[in-house]
DNA sequence: TGCCAGGATGATG
DNA sequence: CATCATCATGGC
């Protein structure tokens, strides 16, 4: 599938169609974006800061290289997956046709694996705008500078090198040790990013799930955000919550073949419908 | 089996 | 203003 797209000057804008940038980076599945303004979010993903601006017809990426388009955004939100036949489908469920009615154009975004991996285990027991915040203090003491007082997500090598020390500062809790094991094993090698990419879901998370700190949610909604792979079901409290309530047989049958991209629906909208 | 680690943020009373 | 739950997990 080809990705329509219009290049004017120094930005890069596609259509609205299935696609709500804003809501995709603010529904729980990434942590690093921020509202600038009116219609205006800036975030980082693969070492690359970026600001998009949404309208009711197109979303568009202020002053990026077609090839950082190509090669990262593209991707990152998605964009090469028919979303459209997808919700033509769960709308034929209920809950799930509610959720996709209610909050249309959220992607499963592609973030970088290990990220997503780090990220999750700072999500356990947690709340998002602290998420948010620890992961702001891990990026500034051990990411790399993007000028603008900005910076990538630390890598693993980086983070096993500094020690459980360099933590300290960003007030994790328990979840440092965790970090620090999931970094010494990403490093070495001994849990294999490679290998998760190409291997079946089931395989992906016994390799995931070596990781001290790393359950059945974080390994799943690794695989899911950090490995693209849509059928990956991160079942955290929320969704327990909303299985017990409106699917105590399971998800219907229709989610089979897209069952991650379910769940983020359904994720976001209980969770906006019961505060 | 059930609780705790450690602690900030927002919701609720 | 006090109390409580929060995108869980491993160890005890």
């Amino acid at each position: 599938m080809t990705v329509d797209y219009i290049k004017k000057h120094e930005n890069i804008s596609v259509a609205r169609e299935c696609f709500d940038a804003a809501l995709s980076v603010d529904c729980g599945q990434s942590f690093r974006w921020k509202t600038l303004g009116e219609n205006e979010v800036r975030g980082i993903a693969f070492g690359k800061a970026i600001t998009f601006r949404q309208s009711d017809e197109s979303v568009s990426f202020l002053g990026v290289s077609e090839e950082d388009f190509n090669e990262i955004w593209i991707p990152y939100f998605d964009l090469g997956r028919d979303y459209a036949a997808i919700c033509e489908r769960l709308k034929t469920d209920p809950y799930l046709g509610k959720a996709v009615t209610e909050f249309p154009g959220i992607r499963i975004l592609k973030q970088e694996p290990w990220e997503a991996v780090c990220s999750f285990i700072i999500s356990q027991n947690n709340n998002i705008p602290r998420i948010k915040g620890i992961i702001d203090r891990l990026c500034a003491a051990l990411g790399e500078p993007l000028g603008n007082g900005e910076f990538s997500f630390p890598s693993a090598e980086k983070i096993a090198a500094s020690g459980i020390e360099a933590l300290a500062p960003l007030r994790a809790g328990f979840r440092a040790k965790y970090i620090i094991d999931a970094a010494e094993k990403v490093a070495s090698g001994e849990v294999d990013f490679a290998k998760i990419a190409v291997s079946p879901l089931d395989e992906g998370r016994d390799e995931l799930i070596k990781i001290k700190g790393v359950g059945e949610k974080v390994a799943q909604c690794s695989l899911l955000y950090g490995f693209g792979k849509v059928d990956a079901f991160p079942v955290d409290v929320w969704v327990k919550r909303i299985m017990a309530e409106l699917y105590p047989d399971g998800l219907p049958e229709c989610t089979n073949g897209v069952r991650g991209i379910a769940q983020q629906y359904l994720f976001h909208w209980y969770r906006m419908n019961s505060k």
